[in-house]
DNA sequence: TTCATGCTGAGGTACGTTGATCAGGAAGCG
DNA sequence: CGCTTCCTGATCAACGTACCTCAGCATGAA
């Protein structure tokens, strides 16, 4: 066993070395912890050397067991039949049963979506006394915007998710990278049609959504700067209702038939595989969707979609608990950690 | 705010309420719980029938608070030049740093690389009284099995990490589903060579280590079935070597001119962008290959690879970690959130 | 009957931190 | 000089669990 303990540990330091490096005690080192007043700068000053000194970290699990502190975190999402923001729904609520997380307590509202004054009036009616930490999935407007930053002002940690108001002092996003999304759907929709020049359809739900935009904007960097021979057509918006993306995309079909590539960015999907298979093109447009849905699964399975983008919603929803935990007890987190991956399955290899 | 607590809490139950409910002492609830002796079965029974009815679950935090635990997690990895086992050395370093986690303490040692009789001396080497949780990046042999399986009948919880090897009686496995990884690598190679037929070769490290065998595993399945045009010449062992990779490719470059892609599934992928810009070949084969080392993020962006399959080493560190301390604890863990995702980069989405 | 043995209750201390209270000291003020 | 005000130390009771001791009771064996 080679590890001449390789890497240092020895027991962690307590309060009680922290005080008698600082030679004062346990109380005052207790007092500048806490940001009670009471202690004079120079003492206070004195108590951060010895912190330092030491490595003092507070242990939390013992400290949240005096504080019998609840970390009650609140949801706010989007309703309606999106089939994604349901499963948040369905997390959330899988986390608040017998496997509940150690201090957490989750709550949760929908709200109108695509609305912003709607999703402001949730908004001012939460309570920042009443609740620890909020995750909102966020529709990106100016008002939205100084909502979130007055809770945040009034002491509220706050993180977007999946969809972000990057202007807003949210303390984090939790969600992929969408710019990054579209670049990934525009790199594999080029290389498919690497032999077939023509026009690549666009099928979003709303311009009005953060992740819509930042998706189409990396798609199409991607596509003029590399994939010359492929032209990015005007975003069809579908609200991310099934039956109006089938219209719309039925009737870019029958009118424009050099498309070659399909990149849904959005929900709705089952209106992009009806419009498809009701199309009866001789040769099959190359497709590129978001999120495994059981239904996306299904059509990757038969060939209707060649590859789907995902974000995995559990680790999303465990991420946004995670940081908003650290941001509640003003501790950092661990950024590479929180990284949302985006998944990218093909009918070979769906798990 | 219409969440009328939807889901629910409350606050957890104790041993006080435990005992209470079975009308019997705490110290009575202690015994049972911790599975000391000295209480009559009858008793027993009582009391975690009042487990269960009242929903107690043990404070872990309170718990090790308590107890001074200190969770000792030993790694054991190949040693070499290998940049993604060094890469996992780093993460597990930097776990032991002033960002310690909570009550973790890392070890770690190398042995040498594809060799079972040198892994299993590291095992046997192991004293399961100084050590709670071990990591082993595992070669695949049944004297490693029996190892492990020594390890696991004495007391101590076992995970594999990376290469799996299943027989044995390793608690969990973390890593990713490695034939799902060929599978993925052989849907890109597959659709970038739609309209090209020719042989795919096949870049390995050893037979003798489980995950190589099921990325080769997977990769034939999806060639052989799917895409029929297509044909997998037999792999190429390079010890994950750069030059004997180098060497065995360009040879096999040199014979075979109908090669229009390349799968490396192992280490060593400098060999292959050597042999591949010295070939100097009309039209580059479609390339994949596993790992975004600095050297593949290069050859992403210059255009020699096309798509580079990944595993992020801080997420497997972390989740070993979690698995282990779980088991230490005799707790289940959360599967779906141990699960090692696959990460697709081409040129257009490299982090 | 006597005594050992097994089971149970009662109570304590500890873990590291929080958040009180209380007493005493120093300093500043009139 | 006495007085208030601010700072500091000392001490204590929690939080939920672990682990220990000791006393008491019942049971069965000798």
């Amino acid at each position: 066993m080679n590890h001449p303990d390789k890497f240092g540990l020895g027991l962690r330091p307590t309060i009680h070395d922290v005080a008698h490096a600082a030679r004062v005690s346990l109380a005052t080192v207790d007092r500048v912890l806490n940001g009670r007043n009471g202690v004079r700068p120079a003492t206070r000053e004195r108590v951060l050397a010895a912190v330092k000194a030491v490595g003092y970290e507070r242990d939390v699990a013992a400290a949240n067991l005096s504080k019998r502190r609840e970390y009650r975190i609140h949801f706010v999402l989007p309703a309606g039949p999106n089939s994604f923001m349901r499963g948040i729904e369905d997390e959330v609520a899988s986390l608040c049963g017998p496997a509940r997380q150690d201090r957490v307590q989750l709550s949760l509202q929908t709200v109108p979506p695509f609305d912003a004054p709607g999703l402001v009036t949730a908004l001012h009616a939460i309570d920042p006394k009443r609740v620890d930490g909020l995750a909102v999935v966020a529709t990106d407007a100016p008002i939205v915007r100084e909502a979130i930053d007055g809770l945040v002002a009034r002491g509220l940690p706050v993180v977007t998710l999946v969809s972000d108001v990057p202007s807003s002092r949210r303390g984090h996003f939790v969600g992929i990278d969408n710019v990054t999304a579209g670049r990934t759907a525009a790199g594999l929709l080029g290389r498919f049609c690497h032999d077939r020049p023509g026009d690549l359809a666009v099928v979003a739900g709303s311009g009005l959504v953060r992740d819509h935009v930042e998706r189409r904007l990396g798609f199409e960097q991607v596509i003029r700067t590399e994939y010359r021979q492929l032209k990015v057509l005007p975003s069809i918006e579908g609200l991310d209702e099934p039956d109006l993306v089938d219209e719309l995309l039925s009737d870019l079909l029958a009118q424009n038939p050099s498309i070659v590539g399909i990149y849904s960015l959005g929900a709705g999907t089952r209106g992009v595989s009806r419009a498809l298979t009701r199309a009866g093109l001789a040769r099959r447009p190359w497709t590129v969707v978001h999120e495994l849905t059981p239904h996306a699964r299904q059509e990757l399975r038969s060939g209707v979609f060649d590859a789907v983008l995902h974000q995995d919603i559990g680790h999303e929803v465990r991420s946004a608990i995670r940081v908003l935990r650290a941001r509640i007890d003003g501790r950092p987190f661990v950024p590479a950690q929180e990284r949302i991956r985006i998944e990218v399955f093909l009918r070979d290899n769906i798990p």
